[in-house]
DNA sequence: AAGTACACTTAGGAATTTAACT
DNA sequence: AGTTAAATTCCTAAGTGTACTT
């Protein structure tokens, strides 16, 4: 047989089984591409470049890009809408502060100063922010002014250098209060503050810099930083960073607490009779009523968590004795009835309502980190609830506790105001000064103990921007070592040593298959694997060499997969399920932390992760890079989004099917059809008018409009066109039924590619990325358009 | 070596908003 | 203008991975 084993190309058959499958078949058993093996060499060896290369190298392709993948199958239930891309926004008027890899770290410190200044903290609403600059998305009553054209990415002024970072494309300012400065790019503005400003300085922040710069000399080294600053140029913290210091100063708000519970009075009925609850109690039975119609309630975990702790709070000898007994309906219906109002609702009101939301949220969306404002990403405390698990989680239907103010850890710069505790007569747990994280808060997890919940900033902030471009730059330069690492893994196959042989096989699927490590997981979890906790029965296999994985991931979503592998890597998995029982670890030797300390000896700061990184982002380059010129946007778009298709088949992103979506299909297809009959009639008329006869009647009885023959083939050639497109529109559709773009996308695909492939091809990027995306990508827009990854 | 604590990224579905139809 | 589908945003669960403890 000609299976790849051997060498080079493998072509991968991968076809999922499951009931989803019809679909794809289609497009299924292409062939997989090629990976060559390259020439061993070693595998330390060093990245090839850092930043903006452009050289391309071909055998990266990451191996599963060959694969051909067949949808998958996916357990969950239905969820709505179904979508495909495209969608040109406003540019978000961002403002970048780029890695300036090149400054010496003294420089980017002493900026800081006495810079910026809050008159004074009575008036909590704009001081500060009136003179910070901001970064990220606009705020959200600005951005209707924010309709600027897009700015044709081609046309960026061709010296501007990536390294160094000045952000191409700015932005007309919005409007409104508060950002006058926000045309200054960050890094200027940061040189503009120094000392002699005019602004004025509060003596907060005057204190806040003081800190700073003595935290400066105390720094102690953590070797983690190290480790990252040696294969990561850019990897420094950004403005100050010390030693793991992730900022200088630090001012925000704070968070902001749900409402009280209002009761609403509604009884519900137990053995048939109304029972009277406390508002307490009550709050309880509605977060319960209101999930009747989510199956949820067919869980029998999820009822016996609810009624165990609801229990507790309807207290010992209490009327309601099980929850069989009790018909919840009641408030089921009251709640159903205030949706209806809710949404019968004029505009003006829904608009008044939400004004006067924001107008309350207002302070605690922003947050202004070394002096530039950023957005907070989750300034909301979550709300109480009943926990919704997702897969058979054996904590579904708990009770989620609410949290007080007294629950929660704050964390902000030294001689800063501290944030206003918003309920009256609470406090907060504590005060934090940790410059070393970047969460603004966090509380202890009512349904685990001991996980934490954090408030962070929002996606558009250059820390996340700045940590981003690090996790792209690492798995970019994976690039330089994948061969190496092949090769190695490809000989240990066969190794006598069970263990190191056992690490062959998992870098192997991780690499060809893009899996995830698999951390242990505890009892009080839904049960599901990632690579090295798979179980002998989740990869079974078929001779000659085919393995068929099957088992559940990250969220309990389904991976189905049937994959053409090399001889050696089926016996040895062959041979570690060998005397064994089904739920045994196929890995047994193995767990992420020895897998990890492997990969970090390959390449400094290498962990499984990576892989998928590299995976996703190096088959976005090739695809995009493969072959074809030219093509209009519209088929430009189209080829990026199946690219973007492709890799979110490789990282199995799925979604589930829209409820409505076969109702969709029959109309599509009714649709066609009727076109088709149009289009029928159109060619009878043509033919009769050649011939000077008049048009016959519609079918609605009426005759048709007399045309001449040009005007009816004009017709035909656009009822055609348009039917043409229906078609397609269908196909991607079904297509793409199952398949969650937007993941792959947000946190796979390296920006950069994206943007200059939009660059050389004439893409206006806002076709590629929405807003949202534009201002988490900020730091990549200036990327020279001849970057690959 | 194993377990735990902590911090941060990745994920799908619900809710909301916007665009496209009719 | 009302309806529906598509797109986006919000929400928070569920992963990864390192450092610290025992």
């Amino acid at each position: 047989m000609n299976y790849s084993s051997d060498e080079d190309d493998k072509p991968l058959v991968f076809k999922r089984t499951s009931t989803a499958d019809k679909l794809k078949h289609s497009g299924q058993l292409k062939s997989a591409s090629i990976r060559k093996q390259e020439k061993p060499s070693t595998s330390t060896k060093p990245p090839s470049k850092q930043e903006s290369d452009t050289e391309d190298s071909e055998d990266d392709k990451p191996l599963s890009s060959r694969i051909s993948t067949a949808p998958k199958t996916n357990t969950n239930h239905v969820k709505k809408g179904s979508s495909i891309t495209t969608s040109q926004r406003p540019q978000p008027k961002v403002k970048i502060e780029d890695s300036d890899d090149e400054k010496p770290l003294s420089s980017k410190f002493t900026v800081l100063g006495p810079s910026y200044k809050k008159k004074d903290d009575s008036d909590d609403d704009k001081p500060l922010s009136s003179r910070v600059k901001q970064n990220g998305s606009t705020s959200r009553d600005n951005n209707q002014i924010n309709k600027k054209p897009s700015i044709g990415l081609n046309k960026r002024p061709p010296n501007v250098e990536r390294l160094s970072g000045q952000p191409s494309l700015k932005k007309p300012k919005l409007s409104d209060s508060e950002d006058e400065n926000d045309h200054i790019p960050i890094s200027q503005r940061m040189k503009n503050q120094s000392p002699s400003g005019t602004k004025s300085s509060s003596s907060a922040m005057q204190k806040v810099t003081k800190v700073n710069s003595s935290s400066l000399k105390t720094f102690k080294k953590s070797k983690k930083v190290e480790k990252k600053l040696k294969y990561s140029k850019s990897s420094k913290v950004p403005p100050g960073s010390g030693e793991g210091q992730k900022w200088t100063t630090l001012v925000h708000n704070g968070v902001i607490f749900p409402p009280p519970y209002k009761p609403h009075g509604i009884k519900i009925l137990y053995k048939g009779k109304p029972v009277d609850l406390t508002p307490a109690q009550e709050e309880v039975a509605t977060m319960f009523a209101v999930m009747l119609d989510t199956d949820y309630m067919t869980k029998p975990v999820f009822k016996e968590n609810f009624w165990n702790d609801w229990r507790k709070i309807l207290g010992r000898n209490h009327t309601i004795q099980n929850l069989e007994d009790c018909d919840f309906k009641p408030i089921y219906e009251w709640h159903q009835r205030e949706k209806e109002k809710k949404k019968q609702m004029s505009t003006e009101e829904k608009k008044a309502i939400k004004e006067e939301k924001m107008k309350l949220e207002e302070k605690y969306m922003w947050a202004i980190v070394d002096g530039v404002k950023e957005k907070v990403g989750n300034f909301r405390v979550e709300p109480p609830g009943l926990f919704r698990g997702r897969g058979e989680h054996p904590k579904m239907g708990k009770l989620k506790k609410r949290i007080h103010p007294s629950d929660i850890t704050i964390n902000i710069g030294k001689g800063v105001p501290i944030p206003e505790c918003p309920i009256p007569g609470e406090s907060w747990k504590e005060i934090r000064h940790d410059n070393t994280v970047t969460w603004l808060a966090y509380w202890y997890d009512p349904i685990n103990g001991k996980d934490f919940k954090y408030v962070f900033l929002a996606a558009s902030s250059s820390l996340k921007g700045q940590s981003d471009k690090v996790k792209y730059e690492k798995a970019r330069s994976l690039k330089g070592y994948i061969e190496g690492i092949r090769k190695a893994y490809t000989r240990d196959f066969g190794n006598k040593d069970v263990t190191k042989r056992q690490v062959a096989v998992a870098t192997y699927l991780i690499d060809k298959l893009a899996l995830r490590a698999g951390n242990e997981k505890d009892d009080d979890e839904a049960d599901t694997v990632g690579c090295c906790t798979l179980k002998v029965e989740n990869v079974e296999p078929k001779p000659p060499n085919i393995l068929k994985f099957d088992f559940l991931g990250k969220d309990s979503i389904r991976y189905q997969n049937e994959v053409e592998v090399e001889l050696p890597v089926f016996k040895a998995i062959q041979q570690f399920r060998t005397g064994k029982k089904s739920n045994d670890d196929l890995f047994d030797k193995l767990d992420t932390s020895t897998l990890n300390a492997h990969l970090k000896e390959l390449m400094p700061g290498l962990t499984a992760k990576v892989f998928r990184t590299y995976n996703a982002s190096i088959t976005l380059d090739n695809m995009l890079n493969k072959g074809m010129k030219g093509g209009n946007v519209a088929e430009n778009v189209v080829v990026y989004n199946q690219a973007n298709k492709e890799v979110a088949i490789i990282c199995n992103h799925q979604r589930s099917v829209s409820k409505s979506h076969s109702a969709q299909m029959t109309r599509l297809n009714e649709k066609i059809e009727e076109l088709k009959g149009v289009l029928k009639e159109l060619e009878t008329d043509l033919a009769r008018a050649k011939k000077g006869k008049p048009p016959l009647k519609g079918s609605d009885g009426k005759f048709r409009r007399n045309m001449n023959p040009e005007a009816l083939e004009k017709k035909i050639d656009q009822t055609n066109a348009k039917i043409e497109k229906m078609e397609r529109d269908k196909e991607t559709k079904e297509d793409l039924k199952t398949v969650a773009l937007g993941t792959s996308k947000i946190n796979y695909l390296d920006p950069r590619i994206t943007v200059a492939w939009c660059k050389r091809s004439e893409v206006p990027i806002e076709k590629i990325f929405n807003k949202s995306l534009l201002a988490k990508f900020a730091w990549s827009m200036d990327v020279d358009p001849s970057f690959r990854f």
